[in-house]
RNA sequence: GGCGAAGUAGCUCAGCUGGUUAGAGCGGUGGAAUCAUAAUCCAUAGGUCGGGGGUUCAAGUCCCUCCUUCGCUACCA
């Protein structure tokens, strides 16, 4: 039986449409999980929405709409988004589900029977639109001696009754949990924060909330739902199967990696893995904060006007070239800057000219030198063999490295390496000449640039599927092989002997035009 | 204020535990080729590796200091 693999992505905040990070986070993942099951591994994937607390409440009634129904909507967009770029999620999990409900009334109770739940009362300044309290001390002066919180949000006196879950509890196991296990958060920038933060000492938390009632019930506390985040993050659990924790849960949990966006690193590296604790649970093996996509360089904001419509983009460039610039010019952890000229600089390069293209001269050769008929091989010579160890290490090992540290920028510029040999390759065996002073190694030529080439498109599948499927279609490449394992095989000789032909080939990746409108301003 | 990250060719960035002439892609320039999506290949670009000081036989790579940008965090009148 192979191997479970279980990724999630962070679950999105619907009271507004996706933007471009969640579009970029959730490429990731799904490149992530898209490799995991070339590799051979079966793979759970779990995104959704987290739809409850105040701000949803307030959004919905401002559109003068039922809160539930404003989320279906809302909810709605973020599985269309995940749908259209081919995003290979195994359950959209909403935070609105009445399964999720229960997963979350048991996840409470066990923390409740661990005793680490206790009911107080909590003064203080407190954010709406943050769902946060705020010291005293913490706030700054608004415009007409406003308070606000220090992301400058509305703040206000507010005294409630609320569940406490004891945080401070866990504090020695937690810098344990990292001292054992260094990867557990990435990057490690990230990890030394959480670990400064950590080491600074930590206060009980607040974990219910009264003052509105569109959420998830305490068990036995009818006036209070639970704090955002407890539930939010219990959607790890509840999509694949909790409070049932045979089947999937037991097969799958604990995940594999959570990604999540870098600024909320510490609900999932301290809050999470503390609840996670005192319920008795296992904890996620590694917790993984990306950094964030700006345009031309600054913060997308609605006041400055840029905010990017991520189906906008998919439309105009095509998913795969999307997917393909995020994965290959964000180095993953890092923050990273886009623009419709890069896009379209990177994408036409890599992916048009020099794969695309490469593909494309050679099933062309094959198709009019060989009548579509896979040319024999007849014997290697060293150029061939240089190349089929530079390709095969490339596939077979320097990109699953660089997969499984989470790398995709860098297997993506191992595989261009290996996209340019091949290009250096067809160049200096010129198997146009070869046609009429050597047709048989004119064939050998061939045949070993088909194999290269079927192996770089599997290679690349996670990150552009839909092309590279389509390509190993045309090359008649079968279902079998296309898998990190046996890619490199001998498959390609049976394939050759059958009566497989090829059709006349056809460019899969089209080259990419600036609109006027974006060719201007710097 | 504390802690941390970053500052390397026009642009975007690689450079792990210090060691031959500091690398890649894109762009620019000069050739070659014409099978292919006017795509490809080859050659090339002489950059005080933010400034200054130090350790060392040897530093982009360690130490100190200063400047700039960013992140986390604290706090004060």
């Amino acid at each position: 039986m192979s191997q479970p693999f279980y990724i999630t992505t962070a679950i999105a905040y619907p009271n507004g449409k996706p933007h471009i990070g969640h579009a970029y986070e959730a490429i990731a993942t799904d490149a992530i999980a898209r490799f995991q099951r070339l590799q051979g591994r079966d793979v759970r994937f779990v995104t959704g929405t987290d739809e409850h607390g105040l701000k949803m409440v307030q959004t919905a009634r401002a559109a003068g709409r039922d809160t539930l129904e404003f989320a279906d909507e809302m909810s709605s967009y973020f599985r269309d988004m995940c749908d259209k770029l081919n995003i290979s999620y195994t359950a959209f999990m909403r935070t609105s589900d009445e399964r999720h409900h229960k997963a979350s009334q048991a996840l409470w109770n066990a923390m409740q029977e661990r005793g680490d739940l206790y009911l107080d009362r909590y003064e203080g300044w407190y954010s709406v639109r943050d769902e946060a309290f705020y010291d005293e001390s913490e706030l700054v002066e608004g415009e007409g001696d406003v308070k606000l919180s220090p992301q400058g949000t509305p703040v206000e006196w507010t005294v409630e009754e609320t569940w406490f879950f004891r945080l401070s509890r866990y504090q020695d196991a937690l810098l344990a949990l990292y001292a054992q296990n260094p990867e557990f958060i990435q990057p490690e920038s990230r990890r030394n924060e959480v670990l400064r933060f950590v080491e600074g000492g930590l206060r009980d938390l607040s974990v219910s909330r009264t003052s509105f009632d569109w959420g998830v019930k305490v068990p036995g506390s009818p006036d209070h739902v639970m704090y955002v985040w407890v539930d939010a993050l219990t959607t790890y659990m509840s999509g694949i199967g909790y409070p049932d924790t045979d089947g999937e849960f037991a097969r799958f949990w604990p995940a594999d990696v959570h990604i999540i966006g870098k600024d909320i690193v510490r609900f999932h590296a301290v809050y999470w893995p503390a609840f996670l604790m005192s319920a008795g649970l296992p904890l996620p093996k590694r917790v993984f904060g990306h950094g964030f996509l700006l345009s031309r360089g600054e913060k997308m904001s609605k006041s400055l006007g840029n905010v990017v419509d991520p189906m906008e983009l998919a439309d105009l460039f095509g998913v795969d070239a999307l997917r393909y610039f995020f994965l290959r010019e964000v180095s993953f952890g890092q923050d990273g800057s886009y623009s419709a000229e890069a896009i379209v600089t990177r994408v036409n390069a890599d992916l048009a000219n020099s794969f695309g293209n490469l593909a494309q001269r050679t099933l062309s050769l094959i198709f009019k030198n060989c009548d579509g008929y896979l040319p024999a091989i007849r014997g290697h010579a060293a150029e061939d063999s240089a190349l089929f160890d530079l390709v095969g290490s490339v596939v077979a090992t320097e990109i699953p490295a660089h997969f499984e540290n989470l790398a995709m920028s860098q297997a993506l510029e191992s595989w261009m390496k290996a996209v340019f040999a091949c290009n250096a390759y067809i160049d200096a065996q010129a198997p146009w000449a070869l046609k009429k002073s050597d047709p048989e190694r004119m064939e050998t030529v061939l045949a070993t640039l088909f194999i290269c080439i079927a192996q770089l498109a599997l290679a690349a599948q996670p990150i552009i599927p839909e092309a590279a499927t389509k390509l190993l279609d045309q090359m008649g490449v079968p279902e079998a092989v296309r898998n990190f394992a046996q890619i490199g095989s001998h498959w390609y000789s049976p394939l050759a002997e059958s009566d497989y032909r090829l059709e006349q080939p056809k460019g899969l990746f089209p080259r990419l035009e600036l609109a006027p409108e974006d060719g201007g301003n710097p």
